[in-house]
RNA sequence: GCCCCAGUAGCUCAGUGGACAGAGCAGCUGCCUUCUAAGCAGUCGGCCGCAGGUUCGAAUCCUGCCUGGGGUACCA
C-alpha cells in the first residue's frame, strides 16, 4: 500500500495537537482549519515545518511561540520524526530520524517502478485532450509544447492514482479543411501540369507541393476526369490520411501515444450535433438572428453569445465543442476533462463554461489548460509561424536537430502561463550543457556504479550503515518524488518535474564526490553494500522522474 | 477601449502569504593515478516593472499605472 505523504500525515497531526490542547484548555476555542505544512527553504531548520501558530495568534489572543509550544506538547510524535524544534517568532520544524531515512532505501527498492505514486484521483476518470493540432499540415513547434505538456500532465495525473486517457481530437471537418483539400488539389493539378490557382484563404506551405506530386506520381491523371468536386474530396481524403500518418510518426518518435483519435465529423455523421442542438434548443439556449443560429451563452454567464450554423448553413467549430463535449461528459462519463489549448484559444473559454451549464454539467469538471505560445528566434531573429502562409518551422525539424529527450525536457522546463523564447541556434549549439544531460548523466554514473558492482549481493546491505551528510541528502532527495508528484498533479503543473530531476541529480552528483561506493578493501565491505543498496534505489527514483517526463534513462552516456 | 497571460541576476526562467529571494546558461578561480570531468568546489551578479494599499509577515493578495505577448460576436 502507498504511504500517506509526511507533509499531509504532519498537517493532520498538527490539526489533531491543536484540538487536543483546547480540549484541555491549553488554547481557547477557535476553528481549527487546515495546518499549512512547509518545506523550509534553509537549511537547518529542518525537513518539514509549519507557521500555524503565528497565524493563530490573532485568534488564539496568545503570542506565537506560546501557542507552538503548546501545540508541540499535545503533538503525537511520528517514528519518522527524530526531533521537534520550537523557534524564534513561532514556527515549529520537524526533522526527519536518520535511521528511518535510511529504511527508506528498503522501501523504494521494494516499490520499484511504481514509487513516486500517489492516491489523490483515487481511481477518478480523467480524459487528457491535447495536440489536436488541425490535421492540414505538418506539426509545429507550438504542437510540440502542447504534446509535451499534455504527456507528462496525463503521467502525473496517472502517477496520482486517476484513471487516464490520452486523445487526439481530429478536426477533420469545417472551413480551414475545405480550405486544405482545395489548396491540395490546386498543387495536384499543377504537378501535372494543369494550372490551377491555390485559393485565397488556401495553404501555401511547401509541403503540398510535395504532396501533390506525390499524389500525381502515384495516381497519374485520373482525378482530372472526374467531376471538380468529386477529385477535390477524393484527394482531401488521402490527403487527410497522409498528413495524420505524419503527424502520428512524429508524435510517436517523442513518445507521445494516444489512446484514441476522435473524429470531428462523426460527430455529424451520427446526428450527435443535431441531437444536441435540439436539446439545446428546447431549454431556450438557441436563437436565430441575422441568419445565423447563435448560442446564447450570455445567459449563462458567457461573455459573448456564440455562432454555432453561420449563415451560410455551415455548423462553426463551436458546434463541434458542444457535441464533443457532451460526448466526452455525458456518453463517454468522464469525471474530469482537461483540454490543454494554446492561448490564442482563450477567448473561448468562457463560452465553453457556459456550455456546460447549458448541458446541466459543472463547470468545474472541464478544465481549459492554457499554454503561452512559443517564440521561435534564430540568433535574436523572431521567426514568424504560420502554417497558411507555408513560413514554418516543423516539429520533425527540431527533432532532428536536438532529439527527443533535449526537446521534451526544454518545452517541458517552463511553466504553462509563461511565454517561452527558444533560440534554435543556441538550443543547437549549446546541446552539451543542456540541463537534460546534466539529468541523465547521473542515471548513467549509477548504471556504472552498478556494472562495476559486479554480483556483489548488495540486496543484504544494512541501511542503517548510511549516516554521512552526503547519504542522508541523497535520501532526503529520493523521498521527495511523491510529494513533487502530488504538487504537480494539484497544480497541472509537470514543470516541476524538470526541476526536481535536475535537484535530484545534483544531490546524487554530490554523492559520488563524498562517498566511494565500491572499494576494493574487504574491510568497506559492509559500507560498500550499505551505499550500493542506496545508488539502486537512486536509480529506481531518477528512472521513475525521467519516465514521468517521457525521456530516456540511459545506461551510459 | 475591454478581457487573459507575463514582467524576478547579463540571458532563459523557478518560486504565488511565511524564516537572509533560487536554478541553469554566460563570466571569473580552482579540482581528473582512484566507481564516467556531459562532473565537483568556490566566486561575481537582484529598488522581485513602477506607485499606493491589506497583513504580525508581500516577489506572492487588492487598486492604479507602464511595458511585452495573446484575444476581442458568423476563422479555428
Amino acid at each position: 500500500m502507498i504511504e500517506m505523504l509526511l507533509s499531509k500525515d504532519l498537517a493532520s497531526r498538527f490539526r489533531a495537537a491543536l484540538t487536543a490542547a483546547q480540549a484541555a484548555g491549553e488554547l481557547p476555542a477557535f476553528e481549527v482549519a487546515e495546518v499549512p505544512v512547509e518545506r523550509p527553504k534553509q537549511a537547518g531548520y529542518g525537513d518539514y515545518a509549519t507557521p500555524v501558530a503565528m497565524q493563530l495568534a490573532r485568534v488564539a489572543r496568545q503570542a506565537p511561540l506560546a501557542i507552538a509550544e503548546t501545540m508541540a506538547r499535545f503533538l503525537d510524535v511520528p517514528s519518522y520524526v527524530e526531533k521537534i524544534d520550537v523557534v524564534r517568532p513561532g514556527y515549529v520544524n520537524v526533522t526527519l530520524s536518520a535511521r528511518w531515512l535510511a529504511s527508506q532505501v528498503d522501501e523504494i527498492r521494494r516499490q520499484g517502478p511504481a514509487f513516486g505514486n500517489v492516491e489523490l484521483g483515487q481511481g477518478l476518470r480523467v480524459q487528457v485532450e491535447f495536440v489536436s493540432a488541425n490535421p492540414t499540415g505538418p506539426l509545429t513547434m507550438g504542437s510540440g509544447r502542447n504534446a509535451v505538456i499534455g504527456d507528462a500532465l496525463a503521467s502525473v495525473l496517472q502517477a496520482a492514482g486517476y484513471e487516464v486517457e490520452r486523445e487526439y481530437y481530429v478536426n477533420d471537418a469545417g472551413s480551414r479543411m475545405a480550405a486544405f483539400y482545395a489548396s491540395l488539389y490546386a498543387r495536384y493539378c499543377q504537378a501535372l501540369g494543369v494550372p490551377e490557382q491555390v485559393p485565397e484563404d488556401g495553404y501555401l506551405g511547401q509541403y503540398l507541393v510535395e504532396m501533390g506530386e506525390q499524389i500525381a506520381a502515384a495516381e497519374g491523371d485520373r482525378y482530372l476526369h472526374m467531376p471538380r468536386e468529386e477529385a477535390v474530396a477524393a484527394i482531401g481524403e488521402r490527403g487527410l490520411a497522409m498528413v495524420l500518418d505524419s503527424i502520428r510518426t512524429d508524435l510517436k518518435s517523442m513518445g507521445v501515444v494516444f489512446d484514441c483519435w476522435f473524429s470531428e465529423r462523426s460527430l455529424y455523421e451520427r446526428g450527435l450535433f443535431q441531437q444536441i442542438l435540439e436539446t439545446l434548443r428546447q431549454r431556450g439556449y438557441i436563437e436565430e438572428r441575422e441568419g445565423a443560429i447563435w448560442f446564447r451563452a450570455t445567459a449563462l454567464g458567457g461573455d459573448k453569445d456564440e455562432v454555432v450554423v453561420r449563415s451560410d448553413g455551415q455548423p462553426g467549430y463551436f458546434a463541434s465543442d458542444i457535441a464533443y463535449h457532451y460526448d466526452k461528459f455525458v456518453l463517454r462519463s468522464f469525471d474530469r476533462v482537461i483540454d490543454v489549448w494554446g492561448a490564442d484559444h482563450q477567448g473561448h473559454v468562457p463560452r465553453m463554461k457556459a456550455m456546460m451549464r447549458a448541458l446541466g454539467l459543472d463547470p468545474d469538471r472541464l478544465v481549459l489548460l492554457l499554454y503561452q505560445l512559443v517564440t521561435l528566434r534564430r540568433g535574436g531573429e523572431i521567426v514568424r509561424l504560420s502554417k497558411r502562409t507555408g513560413d514554418i518551422i516543423t516539429l520533425r525539424e527540431v527533432l532532428d536537430e536536438i532529439g527527443s529527450d533535449a526537446l521534451r525536457f526544454f518545452l517541458l522546463s517552463r511553466s504553462a502561463e509563461s511565454q517561452m523564447d527558444l533560440d534554435l541556434e543556441l538550443a543547437v549549439r549549446q546541446s552539451d550543457e543542456n540541463p537534460v544531460y546534466y539529468v541523465q548523466y547521473a542515471h548513467a554514473r549509477i548504471a556504472s556504479i552498478l556494472r562495476r558492482a559486479g554480483d556483489l549481493p548488495f540486496a543484504e546491505g544494512d541501511t542503517s550503515l548510511l549516516t554521512s551528510e552526503a547519504e542522508q541528502n541523497l535520501l532526503r532527495a529520493l523521498l521527495r518524488l511523491p510529494e513533487v508528484v502530488y504538487q504537480a498533479a494539484v497544480d497541472l503543473a509537470p514543470h516541476h518535474l524538470t526541476y526536481y530531476a535536475q535537484e535530484l541529480a545534483g544531490v546524487f552528483h554530490g554523492f559520488y564526490r563524498d562517498c566511494r561506493v565500491v572499494s576494493s578493501d574487504p574491510a568497506d565491505r559492509a559500507i560498500t553494500l550499505a551505499r550500493l543498496k542506496l545508488v539502486d534505489a537512486a536509480r529506481v527514483v531518477l528512472a521513475r522522474t525521467l519516465n514521468l517526463m517521457g525521456m530516456s534513462a540511459p545506461e551510459s552516456m
